[in-house]
DNA sequence: CTCCAAATAAGAATTATTATTATTTAGTAA
DNA sequence: TTACTAAATAATAATAATTCTTATTTGGAG
């Protein structure tokens, strides 16, 4: 249960070479158990109680540390702060500019439809590292929740 | 010439019911005149030899009104800054994250295949505004361009 | 021309993020 | 175990980006 979950986390980390502290395993677990895409502000309020000494200075190099490390992504949002997503696999995002939301977008289907298009483009010069669909939206009802057929 | 593209901005301006300002217009002028997505820093930057007298504040709300306005776009950047881009027409962003340029990627066809795509899922309670792909990647060599077939 | 709502300049304030530095600690090895 | 040390952290200062405030100026309507 609870020492299983640390267990695992402990394992990342020293896969990665990184130092075992109280302050890694509070960061990860609070991005890792959100599909909210929290700021480092957000994560600091997360763990924040829990843990009454922890610096958000901390927090904020923790996060890069973690980013550095691919252990997590750093995405940038219409809103100008920059968030961090848990989720490795590819994915798109939508942004919800009325509630200043992310969303995952994931879509098999849509990945290899753009993949095959771009792959017979020639890009000379250019290294591609990420392509991905860049949704941008509102909430018709704020409160309520998005589905997808 | 130089009148006529004066001009120019000035009806762009009388259409949106905007005051004309000698700001404003060397703003506009400014976004208009690059396609390198200029922050609101490097577009007081570009001006203020000219117009020495023309404020940081003053220029970060005249782009601010022009976006209000549909005149011009702004888009965040993995840089963490908000740049603006004075191309209306639909198109994709390449983020060249070892010099922090933006390039414009306008392709049509992929315009279609999006379109055509995402027309076939149904969105509850999402009204979107936009769809972009949003291409990152790292210039091989730095000081050169690059070309796409 | 006069007038005034709107725009601007200047600088303060705020927000997000990074840098600095003294202190603490995780991991290593005696 | 204990001692050591490089790395991590806490606290806070500094910086960067953007927004706000307010006194002054001005475009354009009448
Ligand atoms: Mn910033
Ligand atoms: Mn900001
Ligand atoms: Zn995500
Ligand atoms: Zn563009």
């Amino acid at each position: 249960m609870e020492s299983k979950k640390l267990n695992i986390i402990t394992n990342v980390l020293s896969a990665k070479k990184l130092k075992i502290t109280h302050q890694r395993i509070v960061v990860y677990q609070a991005v890792m158990e959100t599909n909210k895409h929290p700021s480092a502000e957000q994560v600091f309020e997360r763990i924040k109680d829990n843990n009454p000494s922890i610096s958000l200075a901390t927090v904020y190099k923790t996060l890069e540390t973690f980013v550095e490390n691919e252990l997590i992504n750093k995405v940038s949002s219409p809103g100008g702060t920059m968030r961090y997503d848990a989720k490795r696999k590819h994915h798109n995002h939508i942004y919800i500019t009325n509630t200043n939301e992310i969303l995952d977008y994931e879509d098999e289907e849509l990945s290899k439809i753009l993949m095959n298009y771009l792959n017979k483009k020639k890009f000379s010069n250019l290294n591609i590292t990420d392509i991905k669909l860049q949704i941008k939206g509102e909430k018709v009802n704020p409160s309520k929740g998005i589905s997808i057929t």
